[in-house]
DNA sequence: GCCAACGTTGGC
DNA sequence: GCCAACGTTGGC
C-alpha cells in the first residue's frame, strides 16, 4: 500500500463534504505530473486530504482509494470548469480516481506548523514554489504528520 | 488583491 | 529546441 497527499479547495471539496458524501470522484487534474501519480494509486492506499485556496489551508484528514484511474468525464464536458477541448471520448489524457473518507482530523494541520516538521522537509508539498496538487508520501511522512494529529 | 513560481503555448 | 509571453496556482 501506498501513501499520497492531494490538494482539494474545500470550496469543491472539503474532508467535512467528503465525509458526508462517504465517497467520491477526485476529477479536474489538469497536471501530467499530478495526473502520473493518480494513475500509480492502488485500491486501498491512503492519502491526507489537504485543504488548499482557502483560509486555512492545511492536512484536514485521510481517504482512501477505492476505484483505480478511469478517464476523467469532466474533460469531455463542454459546461465543465475542466473541459478540455483537445481531449475526446477515444483520446483523454485525463484521469480521476473514485475516493472515501478514512478520517476527519480534530484540527486542521496547518502549512505553516508543517514547514516546520524535520521530518517532512522532503515533501514537496512544503517545498518553495511547489504547486503539484498530487504527490507521494513517504512511510516515515506518513507516520510524521499522523503523530501531529 | 498581490505576487512569486511554475507550466504551457507558440513563434522562430 | 529555444525562450518569451502568458496563464495558473496558491500563500499571504
Amino acid at each position: 500500500m501506498a501513501y499520497w497527499l492531494m490538494k482539494s479547495e474545500p470550496d469543491e471539496l472539503s474532508i467535512k463534504g467528503l465525509e458526508t458524501l462517504g465517497e467520491a470522484r477526485w476529477d479536474g487534474v489538469r497536471n501530467y505530473q499530478a495526473r502520473n501519480f493518480l494513475r500509480a494509486m492502488a485500491v486501498g492506499d491512503q492519502f491526507f486530504f489537504y485543504h488548499s485556496s482557502c483560509p486555512e489551508p492545511g492536512i484536514a484528514g485521510i481517504g482512501t482509494i477505492v476505484e483505480a484511474a478511469y478517464p476523467d468525464p469532466t474533460a469531455l464536458e463542454p459546461d465543465n470548469h475542466y473541459f478540455d477541448a483537445k481531449a475526446s471520448p477515444e483520446k483523454n489524457p485525463w484521469s480521476a480516481i473514485n475516493v472515501a473518507h478514512v478520517e476527519t482530523f480534530p484540527c486542521v494541520l496547518g502549512l505553516g506548523y508543517l514547514k516546520q516538521q524535520a521530518a517532512l522537509a522532503e515533501l514537496p508539498l512544503v517545498q518553495k514554489g511547489s504547486r503539484l496538487s498530487v504527490m507521494p508520501v513517504t512511510a516515515e511522512q506518513w507516520a510524521a504528520v499522523l503523530a501531529l494529529r
